[in-house]
DNA sequence: CGCTATTTTCCTGTTT
DNA sequence: GAAACAGGAAAATAGC
């Protein structure tokens, strides 16, 4: 058979996120330097727009932070616009992890860690959910349909985490569709109404997942056979001849648009 | 401490 | 061939 279209998002993360990081043991106070992934063997400016994502995440993973938290869709530009951004640019695209992510690019832009002077340059980043991104007022935007909502407005001055997500798979999987803005494209409704989701980076999303469950070893192969549990519960029905496709059943509740 | 529900891990085989 | 899909089996984990 001819080849169905195999995407583009096909190179996903394979390669790196196999490897067994060793920031799993714990969440080591990493200052910008990591090990060795691929980041490191190529020049930022050359990345292309899919490699400043996997970037993003990776930063984000380094930290252990839900990298959801943070609008990738800021970030819709290959390396060489990434490089070209500055300091406050980065704080209005990622909030919070603004100086994190502009510290990262820039050792990355000089070829390894090294220091950079920019005021009270904390590399912890402090999580910081109360106002996660200010408001980005982007001139030539209009024909994104892309609403950026501030995400859950934190009604209570308690500090609101940047998502509940339920603590179980299917749930957790769930919420990752129903947050559109914080999905950076690892989950797809295929149809909304039916329920019918596609994964688009199964292994991202398993990693994600390992990271809730504090578990980095998790992979989309293992993800996968919980999901086949579901089956047998009525949480999700099968989908055949499609994969990475699956379809919420009668069991699995608050996915609905009416019932959200 | 048991007990149950849910994964997680591993594996062998099949399908795409 | 490389990924996904399929489930069985058993261990691990989280909450009562």
């Amino acid at each position: 058979m001819s080849t169905p279209l195999t995407t583009m998002l096909e190179n996903q993360l394979t390669t790196t996120w196999g490897i067994t990081n060793s920031y799993s043991d714990a969440p080591m106070l990493m200052s910008g330097y990591t090990g060795r992934l691929w980041l490191y063997d190529s020049h930022p400016q050359f990345w292309s727009k899919h490699q400043v994502w996997e970037w993003l995440q990776q930063v984000m993973d380094m930290y252990q932070i839900d990298a959801s938290t943070i609008p990738f869709q800021h970030f819709d530009m290959d390396g060489h616009q990434l490089c070209s951004l500055t300091y406050q640019d980065f704080n209005r695209a990622a909030g919070s992890m603004g100086p994190t992510l502009f510290h990262s690019i820039t050792e990355l832009k000089l070829g390894g860690p090294c220091h950079v002077e920019i005021g009270q340059q904390d590399l912890k980043p402090e999580l910081d959910f109360s106002c996660p991104y200010p408001n980005i007022s982007s001139a030539s935007e209009e024909n994104c349909d892309y609403v950026i909502h501030p995400l859950p407005p934190a009604a209570s001055p308690a500090p609101s985490r940047p998502g509940p997500r339920g603590t179980h798979l299917w749930e957790f999987i769930r919420d990752i569709l129903l947050t559109p803005e914080r999905n950076p494209g690892l989950i797809k409704w295929e149809d909304r109404t039916a329920g019918v989701f596609r994964f688009l980076k199964s292994e991202a999303v398993a990693q994600l997942w390992g990271r809730k469950k504090n578990n980095s070893s998790m992979t989309y192969e293992k993800l996968s056979r919980a999901m086949r549990y579901y089956y047998k519960r009525e949480i999700l029905e099968r989908v055949d001849g499609r994969r990475l496709v699956y379809k919420f059943g009668r069991n699995a509740k608050g996915w609905k648009e009416s019932e959200k």
